[in-house]
DNA sequence: ATCAATTGCGTTATGCTATAACGTGTGCGA
DNA sequence: TCGCACACGTTATAGCATAACGCAATTGAT
């Protein structure tokens, strides 16, 4: 999925997260965007979906939050699959892939013939800056 | 961590979970146990803590619900990361390891000096018999 | 035996995360 | 012009998780 021209509301969201240290909750991008005009959740949960589904922006399951993908003007669903390491101390998220990642999990898949659709994965734990 | 003897609501917990077919919500185990003098969430939530420092629960980040370890009688923590494979239709969850991944995610890890405290690998997609 | 610390438990209240359901307006091709 | 798709706004509700208080039982020194 290539990105279209965001939508007002999405360009808002999307710009809330790219200068954002580290990801933030759909309710801190809502008190964020007050002063533009949000008032409710789903204007956030809306734009969100489709910034997820453009491959702009990803969705840390394991913190309920979002970030901005780590890749700007590439199509980040072609990378295979993203992992994250979350650093529990500091927010901070570093995004990378792994393909031999990939392979293991694709390999293990279809031995058990499971169709993968979205695969997640996450590190938790503390930055080299944090962990010191 | 061993797991102690469980205490009765930490006990009524896990053979919820154990008894299931799929993953629960916190939730749902709470109406499960109604009959058995649940009342508040807090209950399920505080026997499910125990249950994951013991390593016979896991928690399912991506859709917010436990699931008893696929490995019973033995300390689930000793076999490296855990993976799950989800299946959005029929609910089955299949566990599994793979040390090659663990290797790889750890290389990248010790690469950029972050402390990996809990890793999260969650597949969600269709399982073979759902997927036909 | 006594005291202090720990742990489990119950209850109430609250906060955070996400979606349902309804209606409006706008643009665009048939 | 009609019909449809889509973005948007609003209100209400559903679902997930924890804070804060108090009580009782256990344990393990002193
Ligand atoms: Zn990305
Ligand atoms: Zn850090
Ligand atoms: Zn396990
Ligand atoms: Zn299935």
């Amino acid at each position: 999925m290539n990105a279209p021209p965001l939508t007002k509301n999405q360009a808002l969201v999307f710009d809330v997260l790219e200068k954002a240290e580290g990801p933030l909750s759909a309710y801190t991008i809502l008190d964020k965007l007050r002063d533009h005009g949000f008032r409710a959740p789903l204007q956030v949960y809306r734009a969100l979906e489709k910034l997820l589904e453009y491959g702009v922006v990803h969705r840390l399951e394991s913190i309920n939050s979002f970030v901005a993908c780590a890749h700007p003007g590439e199509n980040c669903h072609s990378h295979g699959i993203v992992a994250f390491a979350i650093c529990e101390s500091c927010g901070q998220v570093m995004e990378f892939h792994d393909h031999e990642v990939d392979h293991r999990l694709m390999d293990w898949t279809r031995g058990k013939k499971f169709k993968a659709e979205k695969t997640t994965i996450e590190i938790r734990g503390l930055c080299e800056a944090c962990a010191a």
